[in-house]
DNA sequence: TTGCTAGGCGGAACAAGGTTCCGTATCGTC
DNA sequence: GACGATACGGAACCTTGTTCCGCCTAGCAA
């Protein structure tokens, strides 16, 4: 037996367990900004609990969050290798970005908004998913497909704006938003035609 | 002496003056976030007097940015007048309004957020300007220079969108992801190049 | 100048959200 | 079965927006 991660108690793991169900169902239902004590009452648990688990609100709600921003990571050399083009690489790549952050209740607001609040998740996105970008990015601009002037973070961090709060708002389609924008990207490329 | 408008007591006019100044000041030094409690005493007066001059924290926001929005809404006319291309007269005016958002500490931000929190603030600018941005929009696509599938709100909502929390960012440049976004505009344009 | 009163003022109090603390309960081992 | 480390619950605290109400005073009339 080489476990020498001190196994928790099982009652702890349990907790972890339920909270993290618990929380996804809250921002299903609510958003991401279900109070930390509604997602404890779902979770049949006390406050303190939710707390020791995860040091902060940010916290949980990354924890949550996480696989999937690990799939949207591995996404990216996926696009990469299954696509001709490095631009239609990194605009499939995009759209599924979108995708998470639209599904997802209110979480480009949360990743977006005054940056304070979410600071954990915010990091922790932009510590994952830029390097993706960028490499897609980079590659676009190598080719001679799009603008080089732009870093990765710059456009996740457009991206993130386009979509924020973009759900329960039917005068306004982030997606196509994003189109215009990628649209622009490749507009400015050395190689494109202007004027 | 025809002041059909009753006039107000001098300490609630003079009062109410301190508390756009104070509002004004407290924008500039901590964002628009800062807490009415902290504008209340910045301005001398308790809070209850704040509550009774601007029904809601947001109406204050409203009220301090009033004649700025104001100038964002004749500037519309203006650009239209004074160039030559209508795409150019909207690039223009975004450019003013992106200004304008910039330049306030964390406006975009507020404006663009969930929209729970400074719904007034949102509906006067909707309100406001949103009608010039179709005016310049749907002049610019019946001249043929960008696509035409895209509404002023969808537009203003975008830019909102990129320009919240671009100040104390010096990684991202709201004013460039703009450009790319009008770029991305005028190449959609049934008459553009395209491939 | 003095009095009156409507309109205005201050700030305590309430609600809602995140976070902390600590007495108590439970797990897992001996 | 006993005991210590670990985890739990939720009351309590802080911050922010907002409401409420008793007190005050500007401005008018006599």
């Amino acid at each position: 037996m080489t476990t020498d991660v001190p196994r928790r108690r099982a009652d702890a793991r349990r907790n972890e367990e339920a909270l993290l169900d618990a929380a996804a169902a809250a921002f299903v239902a609510v958003g991401v900004e279900a109070p930390v004590r509604d997602i404890a009452v779902r979770a049949g648990v006390g406050v303190g609990t939710v707390y020791r688990h995860f040091p902060t609100r940010a916290d949980l709600v990354v924890a949550v969050y996480r696989h999937q921003v690990e799939a949207c990571v591995e996404a990216g050399p996926t696009c990469r290798a299954e696509t001709a083009s490095p631009y239609d690489a990194l605009v499939r790549w995009i759209d599924g970005f979108v995708d998470f952050l639209v599904t997802k209740h209110g979480l480009a607001g949360a990743l977006h908004g005054d940056g304070s609040r979410f600071e954990a998740l915010h990091a922790y996105f932009l510590e994952r998913l830029v390097p993706v970008c960028d490499e897609l990015l980079s590659a676009a601009a190598a080719a001679g497909e799009v603008r080089d002037d732009l870093s990765g973070y710059e456009l996740m961090r457009g991206v993130g704006g386009l979509c924020a709060g973009a759900e329960d708002d039917e005068r306004y389609d982030a997606r196509r938003l994003v189109a215009v924008l990628l649209a622009g990207l490749r507009a400015g490329s050395p190689g494109s035609p202007r004027r």
